[in-house]
Formats: C-alpha cells, sequence, structure tokens
DNA sequence: AGTTTTTTTGGCAGCGCTACCATTTTATGG
DNA sequence: CCATAAAATGGTAGCGCTGCCAAAAAAACT
C-alpha cells in the first residue's frame, strides 16, 4: 500500500457533529454563499473538535477547475529556474493555487513524459521553459484543458501565454557590448548548446554579429554537459591553450564566467586588461566578485511572478518580453 | 473560473470505444490484474484514437493512499534544498510518485500553513527540513495519515522518519579542525540564525567546542537576514573593522565563505597566512576556487535520494545519520 | 394577519476512477 | 466429454466533495 491508513475525518463527520447539512459545511468551510453566524459558529466547533481537514483531492474532482499549477522545468540546480518559482510561488499561493514540479535535465523526451504525467493531475495550468518541445508534447499540451506558459524566451510562436525575455537579443547585446569597448579576439566557453536551447540561442545570435561586424569568433570550447563553475574554469584553460591570444570570452552564463574568473585569478591573468570576461544572468554574486562582472541581468523572480499573475486573472494569450539590462561590470 | 472547460476524454469513453468494461480498461492501464492480449490492444488503440488521459485526480480519490509527496521547504534559492530535491525526483518518479512543494522562507508559522494546505492533498509523505516546528505542525502531522520525513539533521527528536547529519557535529568538527590547525583569534560571520535553525545548532556547537579548548570566538558578525555571498563579504569587512587581529573566519555556509574570499581577494588579504576561511556545505565551486575552500560537505543529494527511497519501500520509523565530510582545503 | 421577498438550509446526483464481487469464457485434467 | 480450475471480463458501489434545486425559515411589506 501506499500509505497506512486510518479513516480521516470527513466533511460528512463534521456534518453530523454540528447538526446540520453537508452542504452547509462546505459553504461554511469555503465562504461561499449565504449561512447564519450562529451556523458558522456551530461548525467551525465541530471542524476544531474533530480536527477536520477538507479532501483537495475530492473537492478537485466534484467542482470542475483545478487549482494545481504544474512546473516542468529543465532543472533545479540552475538558480534561474529556482528564482522563477519563487516567483511563481507567491503570487500563487495568495490564490490558493498549488505547485507541482518535474525536473526535465533539458530532455525533450523526459519533458514530453513528465508533461504527460503532469497532465493526468488536470492542472490549471502547465509552465515549461522555452519553446523547444517535441510534437508529441505540443499535441498534448493543445489538446488539454489547460494554460500554457512558455517562460524564460520570447524567440518563437507561443502556444498561449510566453514570458521572458529575447535570448537573441541578449546574445546580440553582448557581442556589441564586446565589439564596442574594443575586443577582436573574441572567444567562447559553454555549456551543451542543443539541450539547453535558450543559450544556443545566445550563442549564435553572439556569434552572427560578430561576424556580421567582420569580427567572427575566435575561439570557443564548449561542453556537452550542464553548466558549471568548474566547467566554465576547464573550458576557458583548454581554450586559452588553443587560443592564447584572446582578448576576450564570452561565458554561456555567470556559472561558467565565475569559473573562468576563478581561472584567471589562478593564472595570474590581469583582468580586463589582459582578457575580459562577459557572462549571462546577472547573478547577485556577480557583483560581489573583486571586480563586478559584466553580464546581463535576466529578470528571472519577475517572470515567474508574472507568469503566476497571468495565471491567476486568467490573462487572454499573449506573449511578454520582460527584457533584460546589460551590466557593464568591471570584467569587460 | 480557474480553467477554461472543455469536457476530457473519460475512461468510460475509451469503454465504450473499445467495446469492452470500465473495469477492463482500467486494469490494461495500470497493468494490474489480468486481461487478454486481443483487449489490450484494442484498448491501447482506443486510448491512442481518444487521446485519453487518465485522470489521477479521481483515481487517487477513489483508492485508498495517493502517491503525492509534499516538500515544505525553507528556500529554493539556498542550492541546499535544490539538492535535496533534486536527489528525491528521481526514485519519486520512477515510483509513479509526484512531488508537490511550497516554500516556508525559514518562517515557522508558514511552515504549519503550508503543512496544513499539503494535508489537504493527503500526500503519501510530506518532507520538511529540520526538527523545528510549531506545537500545531507536529500535531497536525502526527493527526494525519501520512509518513513524515525530517531531513538535513538528526539532532534531535523524530516524528517518524529522519535522514540528514549531525549539525552539531559539523560545528564541533569545524571548531577542531580550526584549532589543530593552531589558529587562536577566530571569528564568525553568519546569517539568520535563530530561523535557520540548523545553521544556529553549528554555531552553539562551534562556540562551545572552543570555549571548551579554551579559545572562545573571538568576535562575530551575525546577519538577520538570509545568506548570500554579499552578506559574507560585507560580514566579513565589518567583522574585521571590529576585531582586526582574528587568524580564521568560519562563515556560515560556502555562500558566505566565498563573499568573505572575495573580499581577502578586493583588500589583498593573504589566505589562509593571514586569514584563514572555512565554511559549510562543500558546494562544487568551493573546490574550483584558485584556493579550494576549506569545508565540510553535506550528503544534500543523498539525503534526499534516502528520503524518497524510505517513502517509497514503506520503511519504518527511523533516523538515519548520513555523516559529512571535512574537506581539507587550502583557505584554513 | 397574510403575502411576498430574501436568506438559509438540506438532499442528492454526480465528478472519474478503483475495488470488489459475480459472471462468463477458456484452459486443464481424468 | 464433462468436471474443475484458472483466466478474463463486466457491473456497480463507493471515494469525499461540490453544484444545483427545492424546501424551510426569517425578514420585509401590504
Amino acid at each position: 500500500m501506499t500509505s497506512r491508513y486510518q479513516a480521516a475525518v470527513t466533511l460528512a463527520q463534521v456534518a453530523e457533529a454540528a447538526g446540520v447539512g453537508e452542504s452547509t459545511v462546505s459553504r461554511v468551510l469555503r465562504n461561499h454563499g449565504s449561512y447564519s453566524g450562529k451556523t458558522r459558529d456551530r461548525v467551525m466547533t465541530a471542524v476544531e473538535r474533530l480536527g477536520y481537514v477538507p479532501n483537495r483531492i475530492a473537492g478537485t474532482l466534484a467542482s470542475t477547475g483545478s487549482r494545481l499549477v504544474a512546473f516542468v522545468i529543465p532543472s533545479l540546480s540552475n538558480i534561474v529556474f529556482a528564482d522563477v518559482l519563487r516567483g511563481a510561488g507567491a503570487t500563487l499561493e495568495e490564490n490558493q493555487y498549488q505547485a507541482v514540479f518535474a525536473v526535465t535535465d533539458y530532455d525533450p523526451a523526459r519533458e514530453e513524459a513528465l508533461v504527460a504525467s503532469m497532465l493526468a493531475w488536470r492542472p490549471a495550468a502547465v509552465m515549461l521553459a522555452g519553446y523547444e518541445h517535441t510534437g508529441r508534447t505540443i499535441k498534448m499540451l493543445r489538446a488539454a484543458n489547460c494554460r500554457v506558459v512558455e517562460m524564460l524566451d520570447v524567440d518563437g510562436t507561443a502556444l498561449d501565454l510566453a514570458v521572458g525575455f529575447s535570448n537573441r537579443a541578449a546574445g546580440r547585446a553582448s557581442a556589441e557590448f564586446l565589439l564596442k569597448r574594443g575586443y577582436r579576439r573574441i572567444g567562447y566557453v559553454g555549456h551543451d548548446l542543443e539541450r539547453d536551447t535558450r543559450a544556443g540561442k545566445r550563442y549564435s545570435s553572439f556569434c552572427e554579429t560578430l561576424s556580421a561586424n567582420g569580427v567572427p569568433l575566435a575561439g570557443q570550447q564548449i561542453y556537452r554537459e550542464a553548466s558549471s563553475v568548474e566547467r566554465g574554469r576547464l573550458g576557458l584553460d583548454l581554450l586559452l591553450a588553443r587560443t592564447p591570444d584572446l582578448d576576450a570570452v564570452y561565458f554561456s552564463n555567470d556559472d561558467m564566467a565565475l569559473g573562468g574568473y576563478f581561472h584567471c585569478l589562478a593564472r595570474g591573468i590581469v583582468i580586463p586588461s589582459q582578457l575580459a570576461i562577459f557572462g549571462y544572468n546577472g547573478l547577485d554574486l556577480g557583483r560581489v566578485m573583486p571586480q563586478a562582472l559584466s553580464t546581463i541581468r535576466t529578470p528571472r523572480v519577475a517572470t515567474g511572478q508574472l507568469a503566476a499573475k497571468l495565471i491567476v486573472d486568467s490573462a487572454p494569450s499573449q506573449v511578454i518580453d520582460l527584457g533584460f539590462e546589460l551590466i557593464e561590470g568591471a570584467t569587460a
């Protein structure tokens, strides 16, 4: 058995104890419809005495729509998604919604399976990262009677709602910034671009912008794994071994950039005169580094907040670009 | 309305379409009980054709126990809890359990409210951080017909299951290590001890061990907020301003320690000869710093994994201490 | 006091599924 | 070939709640 069983108090028992009908108890508890003060007191007393806890499973089944919101996110280790969840949490909670989640590890096939499993809970909404989903995932989501929010990206066609910012624009802005600062030997250190498609979009847009300005990417080191501080450090080491004359490196995110920064510190490479570093995300720690990290700050928490608000408000289908902010730190 | 409504396909419709009884469909879908291959094919074809997605809300209500596991955790920003969730995720998923979560922000009153709200979903288990809960929380959990796992601590009396490690022992080990290395002017930089009771336990145990060895804490800077790299940096700055002659600082965790490390880099304080730094958690980035961070590595992912396994296996009540590992890095 | 209106209340049919039991079909054995 | 066991299947009563409707009680008017 899934769990030990000892009959829980039911609404019918409360009604019996309070000497009222079931629907009356239901009305009092949900503060819905009308009832007298005297009845309310009797009901509440019974609830208190019996230690009644409403069964939301039954409630959801009986009423039409659920108040579950399903998050199907690529990773929990990546602070980005934790921030989004944090942003959404408060709004959902205030409105009595319950968050449910599952982690895809950036795998579209897993995403598909998890979405299917989530839909079995008949959620009010499914929150996903980005636009890249399998055909079956899209089909399921369309067929399902629930809202869909694609978060953290706006470069593509939304299924229903989308909240985020343009990763392509971010890649371009990063490139333009480095070019403006006069860097001409620019490298890239990144992580799994095929799976983290948003990082992939930044990468390609970054490269295109460089090329368009006659400054092709001078070298790159791309890992197939997830991003980490360690990969950033090792990646820069490898990249510099192959291409020693770089004057700037664009990292796929701040974690990777921090790794690169550590590498420079360890090797005595002077930043930014000898090598410039540019990240992505705008994590708090970037501001605290001895030299503030040059990066792009993304509205992660705001994305979560807005995504939740759109669901709570039953907003019509739309795409909302929250933009981003380029932080001119001291590392580039 | 919570969501747009368009009647979803039901099991009855599948049964009708396949020309079999409802219970047969149910058996095939759950691979439970016996049915012929021919029937299975007919059912599966109908399922496919109609795009049927079983309704788990109804399924859970009809069967006895739910397969929901409720995580009520202090924070999502703190990588510790993300790691725990990550560890638990795989095991739960393999066993068809669904994770639900809510964030307390280290507030016992919020924890109480969230546990109440979670219990309404009749979860198979409630997973909490630590032992410090309000009386009502404890009462509710005892009354509820579900398993309870208290994670990341073993210093106290468990309600049911507990998986983690001793924060007191960790505090003591840290103190002993610093003493052994010959540090005698030791300070502390930490965050909200009253709310993060596990950090509080490490702190008090650390101080007691120092005192017991005739080396009382030489100074401290404690913030009331959550930990962050920034607080670590500012905290060390303030602490050194008041107590310049420290030779070592114990930080409430690695994030704080990283902030301290950045401060030293910025001020040209040589580590560890001029000032030693010691953290807690054993985050990956500690290994990648130019000087590996001296810290204590905690089995966060393993805690999550084991917690999930105990639930899945319906293990009897018990407390499991997974221990920790002291990492002799280069910063202390 | 007799109506009409408004407020409060209870009864009960589902929501979509699973568990249990009864029944039918198929396989096994003497 | 029939008795007996085994496998496959269908019917249906809930699970605990909500939504609807009708009935009862209270309040507001003539």
